[in-house]
DNA sequence: TCGCCTGATAGTTGCC
DNA sequence: GGCAACTATCAGGCGA
């Protein structure tokens, strides 16, 4: 069929274990941010600053980031000399 | 102390901590943001029109919510007519 | 009035004016985009790599952007440690 | 040359044209969505919903665009029917 | 030219 | 209750 459920309603099962799975796994997101936010209550309470371990976590994957770019472009640069083995 | 980690390094191994089990948690909840992608991606090679299933999602996210309001407000009223067991 | 509009009809001429006010901005934003992509057609006529070069720009602006983070968590730390003139 | 500023340095001003030009468009339209957002701002100060505002813009742009689907396509029948002056 | 994917934008949620 | 960070959605650019 060109477009799934549209001749009738065998998707029905297929549609409802789709919707399902995502809920799921959506529920289990939801949880890690709460265990996040727990992480940093507990730190608030023992006297840090969460706004500072905030922009520490946001620095780091920022960094992560920027070396990815890096590497992309070295790449970019690579390719455009005909430097690459591919 | 006042504030922690200001007296001293003391703190820095706690701190790093702290920071390590945040990623550790960001890190997963990434992991699951892209099984979701995954799994609407599926859907939509299997000709599901992935919006329309967002949307289902969305909806019955707001349903649950709304229900556990409406349940909310029936304790409200079970507890002022002190009709409850607590 | 504690609701603008909801008392009559006497803030149409506001609402218009606001609608229009963005509605002209938004043009202009267009045509922005308009101009940034004629550069880089431009470009890509003159024999460059339009990849790369987007790639430069986006660098270019993390960059920025990292200093601007960096910047912020001294801050944050100066005032941790009770070191700013405020 | 087939791959321009690979037989040289020579067009490294260039290059550096395109970028500097890039990012001055970028600028300005950074700019413009800042003034948007002020203009959001003041209304929701004014007492308007934004959220509406927003979606009101929205619709409008669509209608345009419709009207401008219904013209081409009113085009095309003029076209076939050699009832136009080009 | 169409589909995919990344970057920009709008909405939501949590914090102060 | 307002503001800021974050997430999800959407549109434009790129590659096949």
């Amino acid at each position: 069929m060109s477009k799934a459920g549209v001749s009738g309603g065998v998707a029905a099962g297929q549609i409802k274990s789709i919707i399902e799975r995502v809920e799921r796994l959506e529920e289990e997101k939801t949880a890690l941010a709460g265990d996040i936010r727990e992480i940093y209550a507990e730190a608030k309470s023992n006297g840090y600053d969460v706004k500072v371990l905030r922009q520490i976590v946001r620095i780091r994957k920022q960094d992560a980031a920027e070396r990815q770019e890096q590497e992309a472009i070295l790449d970019l640069y690579l390719h455009a000399l005909g430097m690459t083995s591919d």
